[in-house]
Order: structure tokens, then C-alpha cells, then sequence
DNA sequence: TGGCGCCTACGAAAGTTTTCGTTGACAGTA
DNA sequence: TACTGTCAACGAAAACTTTCGTAGGCGCCA
């Protein structure tokens, strides 16, 4: 097996459900991903344990095999992949309009009153000055 | 073959990027195609053609064969699959956070001026209907 | 000790997606 | 007609993803 690349690939579908548990609530043994993996889809025991495993070598997750139940904790940060995931999506689909994006974000699900108010101030803090970081 | 579905597939990453190129550039032969993704992904002709011809079984893009160089063209709507992958990806890595997704969107620093303008506009008047409900 | 339950490891199958080599057809042209 | 360039069709390989069966280890306790 190769060691570990310092970038780790992009998580497949199934690889993404795993890290998304992992980033809600934290390291888990293989039993409590899979029992909060159980509420979306139906993965059988092994099934999870072997993508654990696999994700464990393209450096997606870590493990502490100290204890019987091993535990493992993501090891690439939930806002970096969303970024990526993201800039993928746009470059795929949008052409690279964020803009477009952003409209069928909002028109798909329609953000509660607060994460409208979230989004206006965020909006209004990175427009005011575009490369004005401090 | 199966007749193609009424409602047809979700596009394999591949094909999505093929379907951008029809979006923007309409109605094309398998060489315009190709040509065009060459700039992002590098795909033989081939390959190009075979997966045009999956596409047109599985209903996502229909086709002109009346002439020596068939003209294929997009069969389902660019707003329509956006939305639904913006959807996709908003449930698979953001747990239904629109907002989240969106501040992901502006943090890839892909939005131009004019892009933040156009989103903040975009906003006033969302929100304004929002509240403005009678 | 023997049996039970829970664990990891591993390999292989099944399913899906992407790639391309090869073939045969057609049109234009020398 | 023979040659050349371009095209669609097709099959199969390659690559990737997901699933699960099976085997073996370890700890507990009757």
C-alpha cells in the first residue's frame, strides 16, 4: 500500500455519508458510524468497516487502534472538502458562476428567515472590500 | 435497450460535463463536443462519441441524425439538474444547510464583482418576497 | 475449557463509469 | 477505381466503487 498522500483524494459518495458522521460527532468506532449511518442508508457492518479500512489508506480518515474497537476520527476538515466539493460542482455544472449556483441553492431548499439574515451579512462582509483581509 | 426512462438518470460526472458543453454552445456534433471539452479534460473522440451514445439511451440528450455528422442535444434542462444537484450535494455534505453551502460558494473566491452585485440583488429581492407574503 | 459475541482483516464479486481499439461505411478526389 | 479522411457502431478492457461472505482473534463467563 502507498503511503498515505499528503493530499488526500475526493471521498466518493459513500466515503462522504462516512465523514459526514465522523464531523457530527466526532471519532467513532466502526459500530457508531454504522448505527448512524443506518438512519439514511443500509449498510451492513462489514460493509462500512471495509470503507473505514479503505478511507483509512487514501488518508481520508485516521485510526486508534489502542483499544479493541478500533476509532477512527476524519482527517481532512468538513469546510475544506465542502470547498472542494463545491468549486467541482460549480466548475461541472455552472460553468463557474457562482452566482448561478448560489440562485438554484436558494431555490431549492428555501433557507429559513435566519440563514437569509446569515447570508445577507455574510454577503455584506466579503463584498464590502473583495481583497481586504486583515 | 430499454425505451429511454420518462424520467431519465442523474448524469454520471462525465456526461455532466458533457452536457455543460451542449448547454452553453447548444445543439453540436460529437467533434464540436469534443473540441470543447479538450480544454478542461482531455477525452478521446471515441469516447466522446460512446458516451453521447449511452446519453441518448438513457434520454438525457437527444439526437439529429439526418446528416452524415449526427447533432446531439440536451434533453433535460440546465436549471432543472442544477437545482437537483445543488440539492444532492446540500443533503450528502452540508446536512440541508443552505446557507453553509452558499458561504462555501463564496469562499472559492470564483464570484466577481459584478457576480457579488448580481448575488446581492438576487437576495434583496428573495427576501423581500419572502417577508412580503399575502 | 468450551461456547458465545463482537471485533478486524481480507478477498472477491457485483455494479458502475470511463476509455479506447477496431471495424465498416460513406464522401470526396486523383 | 483506388486512396484518403471522417464518421458511427460496438465490444471489451480498465478503472473505480460498493457490497458482503468468510475466517480468525480476543475477551468474557458458565
Amino acid at each position: 500500500m502507498k503511503p498515505s498522500k499528503s493530499q488526500p483524494p475526493r471521498p466518493t459518495p459513500a466515503e462522504l455519508e462516512i465523514l459526514s458522521v465522523l464531523w457530527e460527532h466526532g471519532p467513532s468506532s466502526v459500530r457508531e458510524v454504522q448505527a448512524h449511518l443506518a438512519k439514511s442508508r443500509s449498510s451492513g457492518y462489514t460493509t462500512v468497516l471495509k470503507l473505514l479500512q479503505i478511507m483509512a489508506g487514501k488518508g481520508l480518515v485516521t485510526r486508534d487502534a489502542s483499544e479493541r474497537s478500533h476509532v477512527y476520527r476524519a482527517a481532512i476538515a468538513r469546510e475544506k472538502t465542502q470547498r472542494q466539493l463545491v468549486n467541482d460542482l460549480l466548475e461541472r455544472a455552472f460553468g463557474g458562476s457562482a452566482s448561478q449556483l448560489i440562485m438554484q441553492a436558494l431555490a431549492t431548499r428555501r433557507a429559513s428567515p435566519q440563514e437569509m439574515a446569515e447570508i445577507r451579512r455574510l454577503l455584506e462582509r466579503t463584498g464590502e472590500k473583495d481583497d481586504d483581509r486583515h
